[in-house]
DNA sequence: CCAATAGTGTCTATCAGACATTATCTA
DNA sequence: TAGATAATGTCTGATAGACACTATTGG
């Protein structure tokens, strides 16, 4: 048999297969919290629980797993996060009650807004403070998907500026520190914080100032590639 | 309808679907060279290629996809890696010809050994040095998942001991140094490269020596829990 | 002028880079 | 003893931590 005989004859759904759902993780920084967004479910399984954004990949839709992964985020927020990265997959046996199931995750920061009321789907999308999701109880595995999330995070606050995707596009350094003292559960120096920032020379002056407090602040935006700089050494260790 | 009424009449095979595998890259240090296991394809597709140890999920006997990878590597190896972490998910609707498929991955590290006697398949691996895979036409996407798995052991070897799952139970010094510089790409300074060793405290000096040059050198083991030490600032930058 | 937040100067501590030196083995 | 590899001593440089200081606003 040669292979266009081989794929002729192959059906996949002969063999009994797992199935694949795509869900997103995505953060924005808001009045001093990080907050994740989620959808109130309103079919089963797990109806009327929170869970991530997330669904099925549309196999005529969807060229790939991340433009899953954007198709949904963008559903849900009007749109595609200026960043998404992959997470991993979790999969087994007991996760969804329909079945032996994979979800393959990703992880997206932007700016806080509201959530898209354009959207006209019956699920209901909201922010949650992630200091509030504790006490609540979510769908499948998603608390344990948020936690691996959040680590991710956590450690790129410590060797990176990735975190800054989750301000608005124009923000002052303040908030920015303030955001990686929220992920690395401590305070940080101040002067600490602006030497590396200044060094990586990954932020542009806007000229533009805020009054968050009294004097105002300077506000800065992000540069091209600012997600590709790592530094050498960690911050607030 | 109630949830029980649901999950019965539930049937993802309704449903078109991506199908899902698992794959793993599984790494070890011979010969002063890195080397990956590879097995070639004796079915269709992409037959008599090279391809990375996979295979499907089989939903009655893997409780998990860590599972399935890990049946997949003993079946290879003859044992279960020390060290095995989550990659990413790739997929989309090209990478197999078979269908819009899903290849949830995996990084692995082992002490090399030669490859399973006992294996009665009919297909072949092989230990493949990676500098000999840029010359290669390897199944699917796999080039590039070796890419990355590459490139996340390359970063792990700035700032952690983890590639020291790659050696025998027993190593020295000198050739736990010489893998950092093969994944890093640069020679490193030997004091700095033991300064880190002994400051982070996870090797065991076993008492015994090896002759691998003139100086008998000191044979070193593994501590429990190694994996999970990250140093503070990274190596050879 | 005071209070409060933004932003800087400067000293110290830590650890990687560089490279010379000593130690221990075989031939 | 010579030669080679293993292991150490020690100085320098870069950068984070600490903390005091100055700057700029509103009231």
């Amino acid at each position: 048999m040669d292979e266009s005989e081989y794929l002729a004859q192959y059906d996949h759904h002969k063999y009994p297969q797992p199935f694949v759902t795509v869900d997103a993780v995505l953060f924005a920084f808001h009045e001093k919290a990080l907050n994740c967004l989620l959808i109130k479910r309103t079919n089963h399984p797990e109806q009327n629980k929170w869970a991530l954004p997330g669904g099925f990949v549309h196999p005529t839709e969807d060229a790939s797993l991340e433009a899953t992964a954007v198709r949904i985020l963008k559903d849900k927020t009007g749109i595609r996060p200026p960043y998404l990265e992959s997470l991993k997959a979790y999969g087994n046996a007991t996760r969804d009650k329909r079945g032996w199931s994979v979800t393959t995750t990703y992880v997206a920061l932007m700016a806080y807004r509201e959530c898209a009321p354009t959207s006209n789907r019956v699920s209901e999308a909201q922010w949650i403070n992630v200091e509030e999701l504790d006490g609540m109880e979510l769908a499948f595995d998603h608390a344990a998907i948020i936690r691996d999330a959040l680590e991710r995070l956590r450690q790129k606050a410590l060797y990176s500026l990735i975190p800054v995707y989750a301000l608005p596009a124009k923000f002052t350094l303040g908030e920015l520190q303030h955001l990686h003292e929220l992920l690395i559960g401590k305070p940080l120096q101040k002067k600490s914080f602006r030497r590396r920032v200044e060094q990586a020379d990954l932020l542009n002056d806007t000229g533009e100032t805020k009054i968050v407090g009294k004097r105002p602040a300077a506000l800065y935006s992000v540069k091209k590639g600012a997600a590709d700089y790592n530094f050498v050494r960690n911050i607030g260790m």
